[in-house]
DNA sequence: CGGCTCTTTGACCTTGCTCAATTCGCGTGG
DNA sequence: CCACGCGAATTGAGCAAGGTCAAAGAGCCG
């Protein structure tokens, strides 16, 4: 089985064998953790970042009155914490949402391919830079969007970045994510994301049964949420 | 006069005297902006990155209805769209929001300092994390706090940020920035950001008259915001 | 069957939004 | 020095989106 990772960093740019086998070399300390536990925790200062290779995971931050808010969602072929090399210490944690195959990177190695592989290291650098962009659509999403084209852009966005990694087509993917986890990834209330989701299925712009999504009027989601993919940089170019 | 990117470098880590030549070669090509007009506009495929070097802009992405919101405040220091270097299109505009000094560093030049200056190009990389990391504070704010909380918080980084390049102290700082800007950086309403502030102000937490603004109670606005600047990774340490 | 988690519903509240008008600060031209 | 214009700040009134609290279903597993 390749390494999801290749997937996510050849659909921006090409890579040579060397890359391509950096790349598995990545993913070859695979590893099981298991679901509703902490991948990495806030105020770590880890030693190696976190590959996920299969699985879905969620970033997020706990408030002092234990209200949480997801800043992020990653799926197969994430390098979750990949900025965690330049940090002193994590100011997030990060949970398994589903049992997780991972694979720890040394930060050691990390910084050696950045001696080494200069090309390589810039496609390391797109990977967070993306992340960056990722979290000022939420931030536009958050702010000006209605409950409902907020969802529908999360949606949006969550398909997309699964199409990547060959884990949605058709409109159609598994998203193990309870509405509680919805409604902080969201900023909002379980209620309010209920009532929004069941408002999304009465205009047949959504199915989501169980952990099913399909989006089934693509162009009424993409409208309402505003959704256009450009800032996922799916293009292959030379980087 | 220094260029201010060297102050925030040398906030994270020691340069050596290569690095800090090349940090002032990226100041050498000064350039007038006027207040109110783009510094970089959504869609452009730019072919360098724009250093602010003074003033105050802010990234900010347009609906469909004309509505703002402003994902990031930049002052004298940044490397506004320093990911440009690795994006095909920008995905949002900059707006100068006062004249503003910019020296504009090619991609070239950026590409090259990838492949000759590693430590560098990972400060660099640091740069962007830096960004991405105060996204997520902001997606916090939004998400889980009051609005008073959210403007706290943006207040109490700025200081933080300002302080950096020595643009603030004694919790006293400039800020150009209207309360529709505010707003739209708060994906709040004017009449409601107008409100808050004026309870701020009621409360003896701030004072903000004009361009100024002082934090009359730096505890109180910690607290409210629940603002600890870990994430601006303001130690000096080998990365 | 019992227990657990997740979804759904109802009732009521509160935060924040909209619209519209007024006021303030400040620079300009007379 | 004063009237005028203009953008920004402020205010009031009414509304709506979204929050809170509490309880009731549903689905699932042992």
């Amino acid at each position: 089985m390749t390494n999801p990772y290749l997937f996510a960093l050849e659909r921006r740019d090409r890579l040579t064998e060397v890359e391509k086998n950096l790349v598995e070399r990545f993913g070859s300390r695979p590893r099981l953790i298991e679901a509703r536990s902490d991948i990495v925790r806030e105020g770590d200062s880890p030693r190696d970042s976190c590959l996920l290779l299969s699985g879905f995971a969620a970033r997020y931050h706990v408030l002092a009155d234990g209200r949480r808010q997801i800043s992020a969602m990653h799926f197969a072929g994430d390098f979750v914490d990949l900025h965690s090399l330049l940090l002193v210490k994590m100011d997030h944690s990060v949970l398994a949402l589903t049992d997780c195959t991972i694979s720890y990177v040394a930060h050691d190695l990390l910084r050696e391919v950045t001696e080494t592989q200069p090309h390589f290291a810039r496609m390391l650098w797109l990977s967070t830079i993306i992340d960056a962009a990722i979290h000022r659509q939420w931030l536009v999403a958050a702010g000006r969007l209605s409950s409902a084209g907020q969802i529908a852009h999360f949606l949006c966005e969550c398909y997309e970045r699964l199409n990547i990694v060959g884990l949605a087509a058709d409109h159609r993917f598994r998203l193990p994510l309870s509405q509680t986890d919805l409604s902080d990834a969201m900023g909002l209330s379980v209620v309010h994301v209920n009532r929004t989701v069941q408002e999304l299925r009465k205009q047949k712009l959504i199915k989501w049964q169980g952990e099913q999504v399909n989006i089934l009027d693509w162009p009424a989601m993409e409208a309402i949420a505003e959704f256009d993919p450009m800032y996922l940089n799916l293009q292959q170019r030379p980087r």
